[in-house]
RNA sequence: GGCACGGUAGCUCAGUUGGUUAGAGCACGCGACUCAUAACCGCGAUGUCGGGGAUUCGAAUUCCCCCUGUGCCA
């Protein structure tokens, strides 16, 4: 049987259009995905958007719409620009849907005849901008919510409660025992800081209608709505069909990986496994926590007017050339920075001037001394060793999210082959009768080209589709089999140049 | 305020347990080549390795203090 993996994205709030910071993450999932899916594993790659809360219910109302409809046109965005980014995705799911709203309201009671959840009263104090409660310490000189600058709300309020204490140490040991399943470390041990804080206990889980009304009502509660954190982690479960699909989601839960912002890290590895292990669900294997993009060095906001759109960027460089110089620039655990000079310098000398151009010389040396065809020589064994070990290299750094370092050690091997071609001059060797040596350089060019299409696919899959093609090959290859991909490039095959595979971008100005 | 992690070439970053002239890519300059997308290949310059002090025969690498950035908690 096939081996599967599921990995998942964070899902985006609905109450701003997709930017570039959050494609980084989708397009991190795609490349998994991807990747896995060449390995031959059955592949779930869940996406979606966050719908419910009141800013969503208050952005609606300010365009005059209704929130579902609202939602609807938001969704619709995403979906658009993750289309125009060539994501992948198995589902996109949207925590209005029917399905999601009912399953979300089955997990609450299982975890409430459980005992895990109960009623309590709250008092404190509550800030709407937040959609939290905050602590009165926190609060600046003016007695106004830091982030806000608004004065919070006294609120005496009757909640449901999450019983975290009960599942600390169980967390603790968790994620202990399992030093890989929280990644990077420094994350990790955030993490384990915080639930030493003795001050750390329940959370309230849901909301009096009055104060929230665009969400999931309680079953047998009508007062009540279940706040954010029930309705949107479940997701992950609902996505691949928790209390819909049996057989699905006992096919791909538990969740192989799931990518989130630094920002939500708390939640997902601590209130979300508790709340799994509240319902008897085993935990994810994996959470990796990325940095966040700045652009030209600063916070992406909406104030500054830095805000860039990712549909707008694909349209202008496409796709490949996009998710490339995300991952190639920066490394994925650290902020990163979209700097529109780096963008063109980065994508230019790796696409264009090293692996297109390879691409390009070889076909036509190909072409004017081979009749088109992949010569007849041998792999060149000088070139095997590190040919041969590229994958695993690559592997290992995909392992660990390090995008970046899988990258440099597929153009390592791109630059090699340059150099071997500028060292054996097949141009010279067809000239001075010694085609024997000639084919061999170029069978073994072309063979470097035939493993680099493949891994670089997941990064840049229509430029490696291009490559694939170009070679000679007619099958997709996201339909490719891992078995019969590592086999050498045939002799015989027509190639077909048609010309630069990706043109260098020549443009100065923003 | 506490804890954690960073501050290394113009830019983005590597630098194992301390050891000969501190590295890579990009950008820059020069050279060579011409199969190729003025690409590729070769050569080159630049760094008080945040500052100060300590340990050591020897520290970017260990210890202390300070400055600065980031994250988590308060």
């Amino acid at each position: 049987m096939k081996p599967k993996y599921y990995v998942t994205t964070a899902i985006d709030y609905v109450n701003a259009a997709p930017h570039i910071g959050h494609a980084l993450e989708k397009i991190a999932a795609d490349i998994f995905a991807r990747y896995y899916r060449l390995k031959g594993h059955d592949v779930f790659f869940l996406t979606g958007v966050d719908e419910h809360g009141s800013k969503v219910e208050k952005a609606a109302k300010a365009k005059g719409l209704e929130p579902q409809a609202f939602c609807d046109e938001m969704a619709a965005k995403f979906q658009d620009a993750w289309k125009q980014l060539n994501l992948s995705y198995n589902r996109f799911i949207r925590t209005t849907d029917e399905k999601h709203c009912s399953a979300v309201q089955e997990l609450f009671q299982i975890m409430e005849k459980k005992g895990d959840i109960y009623k309590n009263t709250y008092k404190g104090l509550y800030c709407e901008g937040c959609e939290d409660f905050v602590r009165e310490r926190d609060l600046d000189e003016d007695g106004n919510c830091p982030n806000h600058k608004q004065p919070p709300i006294m609120c005496l309020e009757e909640n449901y409660f999450f019983k975290l204490t009960k599942y600390k140490d169980k967390l603790r040991k968790w994620l202990t025992d399992n030093p890989d399943v929280l990644i990077p470390d420094g994350r990790r041990k955030e993490v384990l800081n915080q639930l030493d804080d003795e001050e750390f206990g329940d959370f309230s889980v849901t909301r009096a209608r009055s104060s929230l009304s665009w969400g999931i009502p309680v079953p047998n509660s009508p007062d009540q709505v279940i706040y954010v954190w029930i309705d949107a982690l479940s997701n992950y479960l609902t996505g691949v069909g928790y209390g819909d699909n049996k057989e699905q989601f006992e096919k791909f839960w538990p969740a192989d990986l799931h990518l989130i912002g630094k920002d939500i890290t708390k939640f997902h590895a601590i209130y979300w496994p508790a709340m799994l292990m509240a319902a008897d669900l085993p935990l994810p294997k994996r959470i990796s926590v990325h940095g966040f993009l700045t652009v030209e060095g600063q916070k992406i906001s909406k104030s500054l007017g830095n805000v860039i759109d990712p549909k707008q960027l694909v349209e202008r460089f496409g796709a490949d050339a996009v998710r490339f110089y995300l991952f190639a620039a920066a490394p994925f655990d650290k902020d990163g920075d979209f700097s529109h000079e780096d963008f063109l310098n980065k994508v230019n000398s790796e696409l264009a001037n090293n692996l297109g151009n390879l691409l390009n010389r070889t076909l036509t040396l190909v072409g004017r001394n081979c009749d088109g065809k992949v010569p007849d020589g041998q792999f060149e064994n000088n070139l095997r060793e590190e040919s041969n070990e590229i994958h695993a290299v690559v592997e290992k750094h995909m392992r660990q999210c390090e995008f970046a370092k899988a990258i440099e050690a597929i153009f390592a091997l791109v630059d090699q082959a340059n150099k071997y071609m500028n060292d054996e001059k097949p141009w010279t060797l067809f000239k001075e009768g010694n085609a024997a040596q000639g084919k061999t350089v170029l069978y073994t060019v072309l063979d470097i080209l035939r493993r680099t299409a493949i891994e670089i696919y997941p990064f840049t899959p229509a430029l490696a589709q291009t490559i694939w093609y170009q070679l000679g090959f007619d099958d997709k290859l996201d339909e490719l089999k891992a078995e019969g991909a590592w086999d050498l490039i045939p002799a015989g095959q027509a190639v077909r140049n048609e010309g630069p595979i990706f043109k260098r971008i020549e443009e100065v100005t923003a």
